[in-house]
DNA sequence: GGACGGTGAAACTTCAGGTTGCCTC
DNA sequence: GAAGTTTCACCGTCC
């Protein structure tokens, strides 16, 4: 530990450590809990920054130019880069990242106040990290964070190729704190490695996959392969091992993923010899990587379409409901009327659980009533400002968000077809392909077009062509006018030409995607 | 005297991260 | 549990 001398600028300690690494020439992380305080913290650090940089106007309109139409979040961050400052969170769109960090490495961005995103994975060094919370927010409150992250982020401390040294300052309040800080993490023990087989998801997703991959058969064959692993070795345990896993492969039959020999001849003391083998629905579950819990709840949603009378909104609350999709949106105590009113419109249409007001799990309800709203928006084609304003979601988030559900309603295609329902197959597939590109149902035609996205189609839609037949009827020329001439003469070209034709990128910044036209 | 703006205390609200599939609608 | 935001009461100033 060193003793260093910071002016005191202002009143906040993690910003003077800021100011005094930009003055010193160098560059500092800070590493706070909360995507709010990474805002908050960039801004009060870029207004105590005097002077101007071209580079660092250069940079912020990049940054400005990455969303179609900028939210209050980019405008923010663009305020702050324009202080050779910057914040760095989940919520950011991927190429604002990329241009933060690059900026970073380039010297251009001074300070950097982030979640722990910046922490691991990315080699990002700094001269200094300064980690301000040592405390986040989990179900219970506040609660310490791991040794081992701490240790992430102080690691980002000093760049090899650039200083002989590097400083990780944690923010005291008080003298007591700092006691405590230099007591549990500086000269604290990380914790101990814990097996992820001991999450449940993640051992039923495994026993599946070892059954259907074949590597496994019989439940002597199983429990010698766990006895073998990490997990075994430190649940240490062995009796209340193998009472998980034979509830797992209860679980597993019950849903009929696997098909167990129990049926035939085989006596209570043989128990051991019993084989276990995937059935096709298990088989594929265990390809797409679900977790079987999951695909036991989208398998019951789809069966229910049989029996209730469903829409879009239908759909999403399924995905909603699974694990997959979390975390889901929060509802806000000013939301709750348009959640209750969202229940009561959609009573009865649900293909996912619908408990009752009462119920322990009606808070996870409400909250997946609310991101199904999100979705529902977002393929009414609102606009990224417009979602982070009504759901608190940003445009980072929007991207996991839409990647979970392109990928859960792939899976929910694929289990549609093996369950025979074929006409719903298209009511999914349609409805992913506008989730993937943020599209009302009537520009679906117009988008599966090269070239056409959904700022195009609904262009076109606007200036009366609704599909391929009226882009063929209309003439160049005045396509020409709507869309440029350039674009006009590439769509007539690939309409005449009748030819497959790969198309990739969505909606900006979207996972791509592609399509063939016949 | 009323409109307006500034200030600070109290009340209220919200809280990190990011892989998996595949070629079709 | 605590940071950050919003709300509201209070006070001073100006017209």
């Amino acid at each position: 530990m060193a003793n260093l001398k910071i002016p005191e600028i202002s009143n906040d300690a993690t910003i003077n450590v800021a100011l005094d690494t930009i003055n010193k020439g160098k560059q500092a992380l800070i590493f706070v809990n909360s995507k709010r305080s990474a805002e908050k913290t960039a801004e009060e650090v870029g207004k105590k920054v005097t002077g101007v940089n071209e580079a660092w106007s250069v940079l912020s309109t990049k940054v400005m130019k990455v969303l179609a139409s900028p939210t209050t979040q980019c405008k923010r961050l663009c305020g702050c880069l324009l202080k050779g400052v910057a914040f760095h969170h989940a919520g950011l769109a991927a190429k604002q990242r990329e241009l933060i960090e690059d900026g970073f490495r380039d010297g251009v961005v001074k300070v950097i106040a982030s979640t722990p995103t910046l922490a691991a994975g990315l080699d990002l060094p700094a001269f200094r990290a300064v980690i301000r919370d040592l405390k986040r927010f989990c179900n219970r409150g506040m609660a310490p964070i791991p040794v081992l992250e701490y240790l992430q982020m102080s690691g980002r401390a000093g760049r090899p190729n650039y200083d002989t040294f590097g400083e990780s300052i944690c923010i005291a309040k008080s003298e007591a704190e700092k006691e405590a800080i230099t007591e549990e993490y500086i000269n604290g023990d990380p914790e101990e490695i814990y097996s992820k087989l001991a999450v449940e998801p993640v051992l039923r997703t495994y026993l599946l996959s070892l059954i259907a991959s074949k590597f496994v058969r019989s439940r002597k064959q199983i429990l010698e392969f766990f006895g073998k692993t990490f997990w075994a070795y430190q649940y240490e345990d062995m009796g209340k091992l193998e009472e998980i896993i034979e509830r797992m492969l209860q679980l597993l039959e019950e849903w009929e993923f696997i098909k167990s020999s129990k049926d035939d001849f085989i006596s209570a003391d043989n128990l051991d010899s019993v084989t276990y083998r995937a059935t096709l629905m298990g088989k594929r579950v265990a390809e797409l990587y679900l977790d079987p819990y999951t695909a036991n709840q989208l398998v019951e949603g789809i069966r229910k379409t049989h029996s209730i009378k469903y829409g879009d909104f239908s759909f999403f609350q399924l995905l909603c409901n699974t694990l997959e999709m979390r975390p889901l949106l929060n509802v806000r105590q000013k939301e709750y009327d348009i959640v209750e009113e969202a229940i009561m419109k959609y009573e009865g249409t649900l293909l996912g659980s619908e408990p009752d007001y009462f119920d322990d799990e009606h808070g996870d309800y409400m909250k997946s009533i609310k991101t199904s709203l999100f979705f529902m928006d977002w393929v009414e084609e609102k606009g990224e400002d417009a979602l982070l304003e009504h759901y608190g979601i940003r445009p980072g988030e929007i991207r996991y968000k839409l990647n979970s559900a392109d990928w859960l309603f792939y899976a929910m295609e694929e289990l549609t077809r093996l369950l025979g329902f074929h006409d719903l197959i298209k009511v999914i597939g349609r409805l992913r392909f506008r989730v993937k590109h943020g599209i009302k149902d009537e520009l679906v035609s117009l988008v599966r077009l090269k070239g056409i996205g959904r700022v195009r189609a609904r262009k076109l839609f606007r200036n009366g062509i609704k599909d391929v037949r009226g882009l063929k009827q209309i003439d160049v020329g005045r396509l020409g006018v709507i869309l440029g001439k350039g674009m006009a003469e590439k769509i007539k070209k690939e309409l005449d030409q009748d030819v497959s034709v790969v198309k990739k990128g969505t909606r900006k910044g979207q996972t791509s995607v592609e399509k063939f036209i016949k």
